[in-house]
DNA sequence: GTTCAAAAGTGGCCAGACCACTTTCGATGT
DNA sequence: ACATCGAAAGTGGTCTGGCCACTTTTGAAC
């Protein structure tokens, strides 16, 4: 079965063991990958074919290169897929649909995690967001949606968010109209208070007006 | 400011140049693009730097290769972005709770947007998927929730769920028992018949046998 | 007009070279 | 012993040229 995968696409093959070659010798982001010239030697192929790979991981933001300096592994929210296909696609009116709507399905269950386990109550983190939203008059939206995903606890679904988030990044990481604060203040409140209902609500309100801006 | 790109990073440049030149030669999905060696003297490059800029474009799946044949614009629902992404992200994920949990965000998603939209009446390919379950004695669990998930027609939402799908498809992979059955039929009617929350506590209901196995 | 083999075109891969830049390390001076 | 600094080694960036395998085109023979 493996083998099929080795068969063809020196590139791709390449691609497989260097994900398998971090697992394996546990590179951490931030830190330094062989060289080249020496991934070339131990796996035995061409150094153009190394580099082929390489920069195939570039592109995504999966690794970062320092002219003279070495290759490194790059840190989860470096990745930049998502930009450089918009570059291809987003013209597309449904495909942009379908980001906003899949980055709001996260959303929308995190709120309901959150309203359904109380767990808001209990954050210390919190606290300081809260004292925020009262002395501020305006809140960063994107930072909001963050707090909240980052609240519900689940790790990967975070991660898909971020992805998702930084295709209308514009749209989202700007600061609130007042009239968005008051919506925002709401929808936490019922939150915090277990009215998932009322919380949804005024979340879907938010997002009405996001789309209008 | 264009300067920025060029200056350093011919590939990345390259990638840039081919998005500009797809779009002035109109070339569409599935049309071919200038061979290697072409794009190599046209843009004034060496050709291992436009095989660098090609094959990471093959790897996001944006375009084709057909070995002697040449280079294909691809058509865009070929597009791998989730699934690379997800070789990367998904790896480091210990939790297997986590991948379970967020499948299910967009099972359950889907299963409100059909409840709420009515799309499943309307659809000629669910008559045959009805029939069969009630002629056959069992069905195959993981085929039922991608129907679902097909029908809800958000296709960015359908491929990372096929990603998720991928990590426990051991356990979703099968057949379900008679009890399920019949648990996943009363899930199916509700959903037709508008009844989200009954759609949604059967679905529930579904999940925890389904652990329980 | 058909058939089919040769030729041309194309991607796949490699080796070697040179440059620009960074890191390392040791000689030098204090 | 310590700091400084420059040479050497290491590394990515790019190009050239070559050979192979495969596909498409061409043109000659039928």
């Amino acid at each position: 079965m493996d083998k099929k995968t080795e068969q063809k696409k020196v590139f791709l093959d390449i691609v497989q063991q260097l994900r398998q070659l971090i697992k394996m010798e546990e590179i951490q982001a931030g830190e330094k990958l062989p060289s080249e010239r020496v991934l070339s030697e131990r796996l035995g192929v061409g150094r153009s074919s190394v580099r082929e790979a390489l920069r195939s991981l570039e592109l995504l933001g999966l690794i970062e290169t320092k002219h003279g300096g070495g290759t490194f592994l790059a840190s989860t929210h470096k990745h930049q897929l998502v930009e450089i296909l918009s570059m291809f696609i987003l013209e597309d009116e449904k495909s942009k649909k379908d980001v906003e709507l899949t980055r709001q399905i996260h959303e929308k269950e995190a709120i309901r995690v959150i309203s359904c386990t109380g767990t808001l109550r209990t954050l210390p983190v919190w606290d300081s967001f809260f004292v925020k939203l009262e002395i501020e008059d305006t809140i960063n939206c994107r930072d909001v949606l963050r707090e909240i995903i980052i609240t519900a606890g689940n790790r990967l679904s975070l991660k898909v968010w971020f992805q998702l988030a930084a295709y209308d990044g514009d749209r989202l990481n700007r600061n609130s109209t007042e009239e968005e604060k008051l919506i925002i203040q709401t929808m936490l409140k019922s939150m915090q208070l277990g009215y998932e209902k009322e919380a949804l609500k005024a979340y879907e309100q938010w997002m009405k007006t996001l789309r209008s801006n």
